[in-house]
DNA sequence: AATAAATCACAACAGTTGTTGTGTAGTAAA
DNA sequence: TTTACTACACAACAACTGTTGTGATTTATT
């Protein structure tokens, strides 16, 4: 985030200001980042350009504001800590619910590529890419640390690698659906995944 | 491609078409597809924009023609095909020539990421992609059972699985170096893309 | 040598962009 | 009721965009 000398926003306002993220993601979606102007959001929103200018200082502070929505929606998701939870079963269908199975993180995933692209040349977009990345990545492995632990893993692998593979291909697979949505439903996904956790199986 | 209508271009005209987007390349990486205008492309070429609308119709034309030669570059890799040069070892150093381990590979990864979000909202460009990347994972698959037949992976696997899997992780590994390149040498990718393949050993 | 074509430079065009400022209703606090 | 503040609408700004046309210079062809 960039965003965060700001007075202290009310209930009200912070609604406003995800009517107006909301909105740009439509924008975004349906034309394109860098289409996604000022005056299509307002008209999206059925207002005027005083509405976005109004809830955000400006056209950077909405993009930076938006990534950060997509970023946190990519974490929303919560994998099972509870030692009785802790399954590979579960933990597939953890992913899965990250992978474009919903319209939500269909919308995730769509935005998330568009912003990824429009990250490259501009620094400090990228850099909260990187942020992200890095956190996820050490979660990630953490995770593997404890499913190993657990006994669900193969005793041998390297949490970080495993990590790092896993993530890439969620990362491959969901970019492969926003390419071409037709060709991977969930089952798709399903199956990749389990091959993934069999490869590892103890 | 969308740009076959011409009437027969000489040598020294696709030379110069080439010069034009190798510029804009340069540009795209540096400031971004959607900054990368007709001007700065003149300028970085160290002329006008007279160069860049003599040699390309319109700006349409251009971006496609430079989608194009990302989409040739990914695919120049040449796979092993005879049975004396078929190891793994071998498809795995195609694999890293692919990933982003070279000057070369990582302008071609850069470039792809950038258009790859370009695409969201725009239909035609995403169609482009689309094409390509089924031709991809129809090869890759083809590629698989060539290797499954050789006695080089576990005859119980999936051609198709394994090559959207397989896609999917060398997608997820380029973002992930465009989005930090420190964090992934290619020892990292050498030890992702090892374990893929040792998890499907016979 | 005459003619045609290729290769640009340059300027003008209309459209779109983010930003800024001004004005105006409505609402809450004093 | 006065005052202040919120929540917009609206207009004007300079900067930038792709496109088009004109003209000059060079190169190739006849």
């Amino acid at each position: 985030m960039g965003q965060s000398e700001m007075r202290q926003l009310s209930e009200n306002q912070l609604a406003r200001r995800a009517d107006v993220v909301e909105c740009a993601w439509r924008v975004i979606i349906r034309d394109g980042v860098d289409r996604a102007s000022i005056r299509s959001i307002a008209q999206e929103l059925g207002g005027t350009t005083g509405i976005v200018t109004h809830y955000f200082r400006d056209k950077d502070e909405l993009l930076l504001f938006a990534l950060d929505r997509v970023i946190k929606a990519m974490q929303a998701v919560e994998f099972p800590e509870k030692k009785s939870e802790l399954t590979i079963k579960a933990i597939v269908g953890c992913w899965l619910k990250i992978l474009p199975t919903s319209k939500e993180s269909r919308d995730n995933w769509r935005v998330w590529t568009a912003f990824t692209g429009y990250a490259v040349g501009r620094e400090h977009l990228m850099a909260e890419y990187r942020k992200s990345h890095n956190e996820q990545v050490a979660e990630v492995a953490k995770g593997f640390a404890t499913l190993r632990a657990a006994g669900l893993l193969h005793p041998k692998g390297n949490d970080r690698d495993d990590a790092i593979a896993c993530l890439a291909l969620i990362d491959g697979l969901g970019i492969a659906w926003v390419i071409n949505p037709d060709r991977y439903p969930e089952k798709v996904f399903r199956t990749v995944l389990s091959d993934f956790f069999d490869a590892r199986a103890p």
